[in-house]
DNA sequence: AGTTTAATGCAAATGATTTGCATTTACATT
DNA sequence: AATGTAAATGCAAATCATTTGCATTAAACT
C-alpha cells in the first residue's frame, strides 16, 4: 500500500491512525479540518482518537508529508497531502466550497521579490473568496 | 477628529474604546492581534477590557473600518485598517517581522478566473513566508 | 517471543475567542 | 441641561479548537 511506503520512507512508525489519516488525505486531495478527518475517521474505526488526529497531523507536517494551507475565518485549521504542487483554492463564502486554482502565478514574483527586499522566501499562502454559482 | 467621522459615518456610537482601537489601527497600519491591540491599549487606558476589544473588531469588521486579513500558524487572527487597498505582506517565519508588498497582482488573474469558475470573485488573501536579513 | 521506545487513548489543561448579565454611557428627545 | 432608552462595556464564566500529561498499548528491532 502506498501510505505504508509514504510511512516508512519517513522513518515513521506504521500505524492504523497514520495509515487511515493518510489514505483518508490522499483520497480527498483537498484541504480538510481536524474534525473533518477525525469525522471520517470514526466511520473506519471508531476509536481514534482526536487528539491523536492533532498529533499525526503535526507529525506529518513536520515531515512535510501534509501541509496547513490557511486557517480559517472560523479559527478551525485545514490539512492537505503534500504533492509539492503549489496549489491554491477559490472558496465560496456561502457554502465554504472549494474549487482548485489551476495555476500559481507567483514564481517569477517571489525571485523578484527577494532582490527587493533579501528575504529568503520559503512559502506563500493564496486564497481567493467569493461566491460560486450555486450561491448565487 | 478622523476616528470619529468614520464612526459616526457608518452609524456607531463614538465611545472610547472604539475611538482608541481606531486610533491604534490607523497609526500602525500593518496587521495586529486582538492582544496586541488590547496592550497598547492598556498603556492608554487600564479599564478598557479585552472583551471589548473583539466586540469592537467585530463591529469593525461588519462595517468594513478594518479587515481580518490572516490567522497565523499559532492561532491568532490579525487585524489590519481597511484602506481599500490590496496589500499583503511578507512574514519572516523566524521573527515575525512583517513587510509590506508593494502591488498586488491579482487583478487580471481574477478577472479571468471568475469567467473560468462562474463564481464571483469578493476577496483574496496572500502572504509570504520567508526568512528576513536579520534572522538569516 | 521478548524488549524497548514511540504512539495512542483518555481526561484534563490551555489559550484564543465568545457570551450572559448587570452596569454604564452615548445620544436623541424633551 | 436633564431624562429616557437602547446600545456598549466590564467582568466572570463559557466555549471551542488544540495541546498535554500520563498510563497503556503496539510497532519493530533483536
Amino acid at each position: 500500500m502506498e501510505q505504508i511506503n509514504i510511512l516508512t520512507q519517513n522513518g515513521l512508525k506504521v500505524t492504523k491512525p497514520r495509515v487511515t489519516i493518510l489514505n483518508i488525505l490522499e483520497h480527498v486531495n483537498k484541504p480538510l479540518t481536524a474534525e473533518e478527518i477525525y469525522l471520517k475517521l470514526q466511520k473506519i474505526d471508531k476509536s481514534i482518537n482526536l487528539s491523536t488526529v492533532y498529533r499525526v497531523l503535526e507529525v506529518f507536517i513536520k515531515n512535510q508529508i501534509i501541509t496547513k494551507p490557511f486557517i480559517k475565518d472560523d479559527n478551525k485549521a485545514s490539512f492537505i497531502i503534500n504533492h509539492h504542487e503549489h496549489k491554491h483554492f477559490l472558496i465560496c463564502s456561502k457554502c465554504q466550497k472549494m474549487v482548485e486554482i489551476g495555476e500559481c502565478p507567483f514564481k517569477t514574483f517571489e525571485k523578484s521579490l527577494e532582490k527587493e527586499t533579501n528575504f529568503t522566501i520559503t512559502n506563500h499562502r493564496f486564497e481567493l473568496f467569493g461566491i460560486c454559482p450555486n450561491c448565487k
